[in-house]
DNA sequence: CGGTCTCTTGACGGAGTTCAAAGCTAGTGG
DNA sequence: CCACTAGCTTTGAACTCCGTCAAGAGACCG
């Protein structure tokens, strides 16, 4: 527990100010738990019982339409949050998965342990208030991204932006987080990488 | 001022619990602006000095990419909020640009204003954190839409869910929402609604 | 009235999808 | 430890969707 919790408690003082007994306070009102690899720990449908932030693992947060297709929202490894925000604060059903594609390990908080933190920890409000905008910001981006740029643009700024993603990824998850077929990710591939060694 | 602030303190009160007198210090820290049509209130390189509420009128948030070509981020138009969340917050030089497409009226409030409500009215933190979930939740959805769905369904979902937009918007601001060509909008619209008569 | 903006329509080309086949990799169980 | 399977990657070919270019026809405003 304590191991785990240290993370935690690194990235909440990169964004904000808390004092050491209220970081305390708010790491103890997790528990960890393990995934493994394929397990699904939220399902459409469901309703989402914890926040998550990931200690060591690799997820991916996705959604499926109609057709049955896979379009990922986002990855997430080390140091990063799993959360279904509308299911979890709303207390209604996901429309979301949420998968490991590596054995994981998490910590995880209740809503009512949320509630809780919100009421009796002061900056815990501002903490998830500073969060919540850098993850719309960066989604922002990436709708400006995907409005503007071509599909080989837009691999091409998903490998700058997650470089230590791409060796834990398949193309087809790739493809998914982009909107294009994994056919075309592997053209797009040799080409960029054929240019690479061009010199 | 009285009248324009009334639009802001009904809002809030469905989002979030606020006494009376908290209402009045918050809507207190806002000033009006009349914005004319085709008047730009925030440009790309420009620190972003407040945060506005529309109370009437529509706006425009976009951002021009390397090929001058425009990328619409969302509409505003009565009872939403206008912010570059990333240049208000974080004080640095803003990727976008804020117009307005009609004669408009907003109520504004400045980052010191806003830190002093944050600081000494209680609930206006968690009023903005929701406000920010839900957008985000909001831009999620629309992402995974762009992810999944062709054109003309993408064109479909959009006259479903801001019908009160569409007679206010041309052809040319659709298409730049929707990441398409303003020529493609037409032969769609053209399609829709000749399906419609077919009856 | 003249200029600017918008909408429509057609023709063409290019980007990306789909389908299919084959080779490759890695995990699994006998 | 090898054989086998299942999933991943690559490649080709046909096809579809959509963007670009171009031209004409309203609509609106000064």
């Amino acid at each position: 527990m304590k191991m785990n919790s240290r993370l935690l408690k690194q990235y909440i003082l990169q964004i904000t100010t808390l004092s050491d007994p209220d970081l305390e306070k708010f790491a103890a009102l997790f528990y960890n738990r393990n995934v493994g690899r394929k397990e699904i720990i939220l399902q459409a449908g469901d309703l989402s019982l914890f926040e998550a932030f990931v200690t060591k693992g690799l997820f991916k947060v996705y959604h499926i339409d109609e057709s049955g297709l896979e379009q990922i929202l986002y990855f997430a490894a080390e140091n990063w949050w799993l959360a279904d925000l509308d299911s979890f604060n709303n207390q209604k059903p996901s429309q979301l998965f949420i998968e490991a594609l590596e054995d994981s390990e998490i910590i995880c908080i209740s809503k009512a342990h949320k509630e809780y933190a919100y009421e009796n920890i002061p900056g815990v409000e501002r903490l998830f208030r500073i969060m919540t905008q850098r993850s719309h910001v960066a989604l922002q981006r990436r709708m400006i991204e995907n409005l503007s740029a071509k599909a080989d643009q837009r691999y091409i700024n998903f490998t700058k932006k997650y470089p230590f993603l791409l060796q834990r990824l398949t193309n087809v998850q790739i493809a998914a987080y982009l909107g294009i077929s994994h056919e075309l990710v592997s053209r797009i591939r040799q080409k960029v990488n054929g240019k690479k060694t061009d010199i």
